[in-house]
This record gives C-alpha cells, structure tokens and sequence, in this order.
DNA sequence: AACCAGGGCAACCGCGCGCAG
DNA sequence: GCTGCGCGCGGTTGCCCTGGT
C-alpha cells in the first residue's frame, strides 16, 4: 500500500476523519486558505486558539497526508457544498452532460454548483449498478419525494427504475449500456435528433424520473400531451429546493463535537446561481394547466442548474414565453459543452 | 435478536499533467 | 530535456447503515 510523497515523512492516519481532525482542517483553511496541501497537515495542527489549548497537549499535527486533506475539504468540508439528494434538474444535467462527455466527473461537476465530482461519480455509479441490475423500464410507481433524507442514508431509488415508459427513444436511451462511454454525441444522437420533438425529463421525485418526449406545436395539442402535463404539473409541486435541515447543524458543532456532529456546509451555503433579471417571468404556462404554481415552484429549481434546458424565448412555442428545449442543440448546452476540451 | 445482503458514500489509490528548478 | 513535486481526476475499495429473513 503505497503513500503518497506528501505523506511518506510521517505517520498519517487513514480511514474515516473524526470531528477533531475536520475541525483542525476547517480552522486552518479558514485562516489560511489552501495554496500548498503538502503543508496542510503540518500547520492545521498548529492552528489552535484558546479554546482549543487541549491540543497542545496531545495530537498537535493533523496526522493526515496533504492529498487527503484536499480530498476532505474539497468534498466534505468546504463551505459550498450542497449535499442531499440530487433534485430532477441536476439528474437531467447529469445525464445530458455524462451523454455529451462520458466519465469527466469534474466538467460534470462543475456545471452542478455545489456538487462535487465525487458525489456525482458515487451517484452515477449506484444508478448503474441498479440499472444493470433491473434493465426492464416499466414501473408505474410515482412515489412521493417527501422523505427527506439523512445525509447518511439516502437510499434512493433509482429513476430508471421507475420511469415511465414513453416513446421508444427513451427506450433506447436508457436500455443502452451507459456504462462508462458518451452515448449521446452531438453530431449523433439518437435521443435529441428529432427537430420536433423536445426533450425534457420531468419527474414527481427522483423516485419517478418520468421522461416525456413533447411533440411540439403540431402535436401539443393532443389530449394525451395535456394529461400528461397536468400529471407532471402535479407531481412537481413536491421537488422545490430544499435545503435538509438535518444538516443545518452548526452552532454546536466547532466545540462540541457532539455525537450528532455535521460540518458547517449549509450555513455559508452560496446561493444558487440566479436566472437573470430581464426575465423574471420563468413560468412555463402549459396548456389545459390553469394553475401553474408547482411549475413555478419547478422552474425556480432552475436555478440550481439554468444553463439546462430551459430557456426563455420571446415567442415559444410552450405557452409563450418559454420553451423546453433539446439540450444538444441549445446555444446554452453548447455553451456547456463549449467549455469542454473537444475531444468527442 | 441475530444474521445476512444490498446500497450509499466517504475515502483511498494510482496515474497523468503542469510547473519549477 | 530531465527530474521531482504537488495537485487533480477517475476508478475502486470498504465501512456503515438499513431492511429483509
């Protein structure tokens, strides 16, 4: 088992990090910001103040290894993350940007505000594993997403397991072994290529991703599209944003210690990115929905991830103002995917 | 109550890249 | 150009929890 060079002067500790150890990090991070993470264990240990004298009498250094540390902060500890369950956006955004880009867990990442590579990479790996474990596609539970989950326990079940079969496509897209490789390219892509159809996931809960194909005006007024709209329409009301309060546990946290220790994630929590200003009326009115307010609720998660599919449109084609659009041919995916390096 | 299997996820490992000397 | 170091990333492991028997 070989350490890293960072690490190989001194005894580290391996393993889970105790609440002592992540506030050692947390305090010198937050003092000192993070250049050099070789450095970090050194000196975190050092950082003490009064209260915390009871260091000096025993463990002092941070017996970690610097790559360890990054690994800790970057996807535990710094102040931005969100952590809970993946809301319906960002599954979308994950698995468009995954279609587009494969396995970079980082450019996935970095289009999630508050995601780290990591717990997407975690995610996607769970969902593979219950899709190769359960490839038939019919389900017709839509169960609620109202159990909010303890950050420790997010047994979820997996949206292919539960979507509703729409359209062959879908079929296609989520039988197809999406494993490991981009299986939608831009220059080929057997789910987005129809330039009447837009695609759009909606789901009642990441219980039911329920995937629906929307023809568009030649076909929006069909009374199946409608139905299918007043479901959605119903079960969006229960994916707003939320924060887990559960993990809103911070006062106690940086002396006590206590058993029910979480770190300070949620309380310096940045904002989510915001839709800008001009348009402010992000309502997606649908036809046959007199009462959009769970949409609003919906397309307010927007802004969690508003560069995905949703965009404003002086004249949509969806109910006027808007349009939900196919994400491999939007100037904002491709705005995404420009950020890429290009080597599809 | 005890055991077991499965799932979620934090953390580790190895590799590649960039950069300074 | 070479080497060493630090960092970032993707793949993998293994612990822990929960639910089922």
């Amino acid at each position: 088992m070989g350490h890293h060079s960072c690490c190989n002067q001194q005894k580290v500790k391996r393993g889970l990090w105790s609440p002592e150890e992540d506030e050692k990090l947390i305090r010198y991070i937050t003092s000192h910001g993070y250049g050099c993470w070789s450095e970090v264990p050194e000196k975190a240990g050092h950082s003490f103040n009064s209260i915390l004298i009871f260091y000096t009498f025993y463990n002092i250094r941070l017996q970690r290894c610097g790559k360890s540390c990054r690994l800790r902060w970057i996807n535990y500890l710094r102040p931005d993350i969100r952590r809970g369950r993946f809301t319906p956006e960002e599954e979308k955004l994950i698995i468009s940007l995954h279609g587009a880009v494969g396995n970079r867990w980082a450019h996935i990442a970095s289009h999630l505000p508050g995601r780290t590579d990591n717990e997407i990479k975690n995610y996607w790996n769970s969902w593979i594993k219950k899709k190769l474990k359960k490839p038939s596609k019919s389900s017709t539970n839509s169960t609620s997403s109202t159990d909010h989950h303890h950050h420790h326990q997010q047994h979820q079940r997996s949206p292919l397991t539960n979507y509703n079969t729409i359209t062959s496509q879908q079929d296609i897209f989520f039988t197809q072994d999406i494993g490991t490789k981009p299986q939608i390219l831009l220059q080929d892509s057997t789910l987005f290529n129809s330039p009447n159809q837009l695609f759009f996931f909606d789901g009642g809960s990441l219980d039911s991703m329920t995937n629906v194909i929307i023809n568009d005006a030649t076909n929006r007024n069909a009374t199946n599209n409608t139905s299918l709209f007043q479901e959605t329409s119903i079960l969006n009301s229960e994916f707003c944003w939320q924060v887990d309060q559960q993990q809103v546990q911070t006062s106690s946290y940086a002396i006590g210690m206590d058993s029910n220790y979480l770190p300070p994630l949620i309380e310096s929590m940045v904002p989510p990115m915001e839709i800008p200003s001009s348009n402010n009326n992000n309502n997606i009115m649908l036809e046959g929905q007199e009462n959009n307010n769970e949409w609003n609720s919906q397309v307010d998660t927007q802004q969690c991830c508003p560069s995905y599919l949703f965009w404003d449109q002086e004249n949509g084609s969806i109910g006027g103002d808007h349009e939900i659009i196919d994400p491999t041919t939007s100037n904002n995916m491709g705005q995404i995917l420009s950020s890429f390096p290009s080597t599809l």
